[in-house]
DNA sequence: TAGTAGTTTCAATAAGTACTGAAAGCTTAG
DNA sequence: CTAAGCTTTCAGTACTTATTGAAACTACTA
């Protein structure tokens, strides 16, 4: 297989990925290309690449930028602005997982604290069910919220030691 | 707050939630109620509380039985089919994992493998940044693979424990 | 200070995805 | 066998989300 196609390849499998995700396909492709590319690219370089327009490519470059995955670089000489994609696989899983969390986990935390303050009978069968299954849905995000805040602030070698000394 | 009130914000909340993750807000809502309800619902009740038609309904439900989400059950003396959600949150996130596992983590490997055969000079700068972004995401990703692996297969205590051992 | 290179915004439009409802297909009971 | 009750399908439509492209804006440069 030729680089050209390998890359087109990745940029395509990478956005189709992004979309059942819940993740914009342009974001994804733009970080993919950044992901697999050496240098520092330019706003008309990504357009190019992936021919996209103008106002897609700068909405979704400063969304990446906002996510912490790509950085704006300056190149000197030079009057256009460069991006930059972090490419440790590790820091980047890291930095979604962190903010995935912030926007959907803490948000969801605050609602079923609300729920689990139901009137009613609690011999009743349907308001026993649901205080019960809101109280497990807690139980279960406040378990995974923190273990994701070890797993952000985790090293990489002993994360994946401590998962593998669990496996035996 | 009401238990109806607090019911029908339950199913939005988890709605919006599954929108942001690339599944069906109808299938997510039809879960959700499932989830809250003591008894089994059939299709003509799940019609009604979430107000959504029959087609849509049939189609949802059949996806939440192929996620192993949902079950049949049959009532006696009813022509109808009734609706039963896994109410352990616990085994529904592993189910969960489970199946995004088998259908995106697995076919994602198989096309990594083959973009990291890439014909050129490793010394070429592009070539070379390419196949080790590759590299690293299938190490990632295989990791990832055997990780989920084995929580899958977790009792859930004791994976618990083991993860609160890791925190120490 | 005017001109130029570059960036951002946003209304209009396109593309993608979900939903409806009516019709066709089953299955069971009499 | 056939009518009633229930389930499934799917073409058309509605809704949501992403994308374009041109205009407005900003910042540098001579």
């Amino acid at each position: 297989m030729k680089l050209s196609e390998a890359k087109a390849q990745f940029i395509q499998t990478w956005g189709s990925l992004a979309t059942q995700w819940g993740i914009n396909k342009t974001m994804a492709q733009i970080h993919a290309l950044l992901l697999i590319t050496p240098n520092p690219l330019s706003q008309d370089d990504l357009m190019e690449e992936l021919s996209i327009s103008r106002g897609n490519a700068n909405m979704n470059i400063r969304e990446l930028i906002d996510w912490g995955l790509v950085d704006r670089v300056i190149i000197p000489g030079e009057r256009k602005e460069f991006f930059l994609a972090e490419k440790d696989i590790w820091k980047v899983s890291r930095q979604i997982i962190k903010e995935r969390k912030k926007r959907e986990l803490e948000p969801l935390n605050k609602v079923l604290e609300q729920l689990q303050e139901v009137e009613g009978d609690k011999r009743n069968a349907e308001v026993k069910a649901f205080t019960e299954t809101i109280g497990n849905i807690r139980k279960f995000v406040s378990q995974t919220d923190k273990s994701l805040d070890t797993l952000i602030k985790a090293d990489e070698n002993w994360f994946w030691g401590s998962l593998i000394k669990m496996i035996k």
